[in-house]
DNA sequence: ATATTGACATTTA
DNA sequence: ATAAATGCCAATA
């Protein structure tokens, strides 16, 4: 199992209305500091959760946001992600999750 | 083995 | 508060 690998089944377990950080996901992967592969592999593996809804594939790359707060990145824009969190109940105000320690999901 | 590339994170100015 | 500078890591070429 290579670390991408552990990093979008990790990302599965996100329940919906939460989200977790790059930095959490990459120490639930092993590693506190590879943040920033994490992101890679998102980018990378087409984690559609709209357009692949159809097949059970469904990665919710969404759900993962900066440890700051902020949204962070996505490879559809950013602006897509913003309106996926919405649909889930949590709040996004200019550029920052609100109430952000509250729907944290850690692992 | 070396270099490059990012959806990262912290520190410093 | 904002921006730049570092440090980091896995995958890929």
């Amino acid at each position: 199992m290579s670390f991408s690998d552990k990093v979008l089944e990790k990302t599965k377990q996100i329940p919906k209305g939460k989200v977790t950080t790059y930095k959490l996901l990459a120490k639930a992967c092993g590693n506190s500091r590879a943040g920033r592969a994490v992101g890679n592999t998102l980018n990378k593996n087409i984690c559609s959760y709209l357009s692949n809804a159809k097949k059970n594939n469904k990665i919710p790359c969404h759900r993962v946001v900066y440890s700051d707060g902020r949204i962070g990145g996505f490879s559809k824009g950013i602006k897509r992600k913003v309106v996926l969190l919405h649909e889930e109940g949590i709040k996004v105000k200019n550029g920052r999750i609100l109430d952000f320690e509250n729907v944290l999901f850690k692992f």
